[in-house]
DNA sequence: TGCAGAATAGAACGGTCGTTCTTTTTTGAT
DNA sequence: ATCAAAAAAGAACGACCGTTCTATTCTGCA
């Protein structure tokens, strides 16, 4: 939910039990271990590959024992995708948060997002797999993708307009244009790194990267105007 | 295969029949329909998602007769890639061809390929969906498809040198980089058209294309030099 | 108009899927 | 140690999967 600095609120144990406050610890436990495995999984073989029983496997339970956590496959789904928001908040999101404002941070952002979203650890982002998976769907593990999904856009648009407002950047830079161009950056380089295992992805990527930057930096008065298109119907 | 120039073979209708040389027509005829209708549930559903039922439902035909055309579910998806890569050549690559050489063809491919690849047509890239679904597996089905995306991108590779050897773009301009950057924006399109559904995506997307080729371009002598990264190891 | 061969249908296979229900085991507070 | 509640296992379900085999229908040349 969150993606915001945390307020040190440490309610991330146990969400909320009425009667016998203390009690069920087990259960809780696993089923953490559990969504651990499955995002292990889904990152690998996507939201959709994603099975019970090859789950159930992986842990060394029934079926019927790893089901029961959740009551169907999508509560499952969508309890990956928001312990991937987690992992994103904590890997990505609140170290780029120490960098100063502006552009410093924007970059340490594009930096750890490039990470996560690639190399570093060689599975898979299933904000770009769950994007493809479920892109004519609709439903509860639509919706909660594309709600993290916007949360972190809404982050990085957050970051661009600080670099304005800290005139690092042009004033008539668009949030929307500069935060485009930056995402088809990181999903060129989740395609050619993944899939085509082009060496050098990741240097292009941070080029890119620097190209955008020079492009809508504040420094020069910029040069041959961008040519703005006509927002055509969707 | 090719992706270059026709030679006006007219190789299409039939690939080789040893013995009676005219003879079978319409299993040809009812197996390119197959192919057909396999690709437009692809291009909604994924290769993966693609099933031998699903198909047979739409073509009003038994599981089996459509899976004695193929042999195997494998050999379907290659067959489905290779009717993808036709069309993506009629579409896109061939009436770019007649632009004139450099930038204009350049962005002749790109505007056709954004056209293919998100939403004049409702339906989605299987050369995107497909890198997502076959990037960490082996085997016939992803190498026809990157193969055929390989292709493609050769291509275009070709139209920036051409308009590099005509003195239209920088003579210091690395194609791969270029090609990176353009790539994204195709990506990106996908991403926000299709999955966030935001509108303006198309315009965005020029407008990148347009800050890309200001940037490539030859006439200023650049501004900020752009930062080349390190090639660290993939 | 036959008739071989191609094209399609139909039924069945073993397998996996998500889910339900019942039974057993484990947990943790008393 | 007791015992109710929680957690896990086990078996079974209907559905769909790709694939195989056999039987039927259709096609197109003689």
């Amino acid at each position: 939910m969150p993606l915001t600095r945390p307020s040190r609120s440490a309610s991330r144990a146990t969400p909320g039990r009425v009667v016998s406050a203390r009690a069920l610890q087990k259960g809780q436990q696993t089923k953490a271990a559990i969504i651990e495995a499955a995002l292990g999984l889904a990152t690998h073989i996507g939201l959709e590959g994603l099975s019970i029983g090859a789950l159930a496997d992986v842990m060394g339970m029934s079926k019927s024992g790893v089901f029961a956590h959740f009551g169907s496959r999508e509560e499952l789904q969508v309890s990956v995708i928001r312990e991937y928001h987690h992992c994103f908040e904590q890997e990505v999101f609140y170290p780029a948060m120490s960098a100063p404002r502006g552009v410093p941070r924007l970059r340490a952002l594009f930096d750890n997002w490039m990470k996560r979203t690639s190399i570093e650890i060689d599975s898979g982002c299933i904000y770009i797999s769950g994007a493809i998976e479920f892109d004519d769907r609709t439903g509860p593990v639509r919706d909660a993708l594309a709600h993290s999904v916007l949360t972190w856009h809404a982050a990085m648009k957050r970051a661009i307009e600080q670099a304005k407002d800290l005139g690092q950047l042009n004033a008539d830079v668009v949030e929307d244009q500069m935060l485009f161009e930056i995402h088809g950056l990181i999903l060129a380089l989740h395609y050619e790194a993944r899939f085509l295992k082009n060496p050098g992805s990741i240097a292009r990527a941070l080029t890119g990267f620097d190209n955008i930057l020079a492009r809508f930096s504040a420094q020069a008065p910029a040069g041959p105007t961008p040519v703005s298109h006509p927002t055509s119907k969707e």
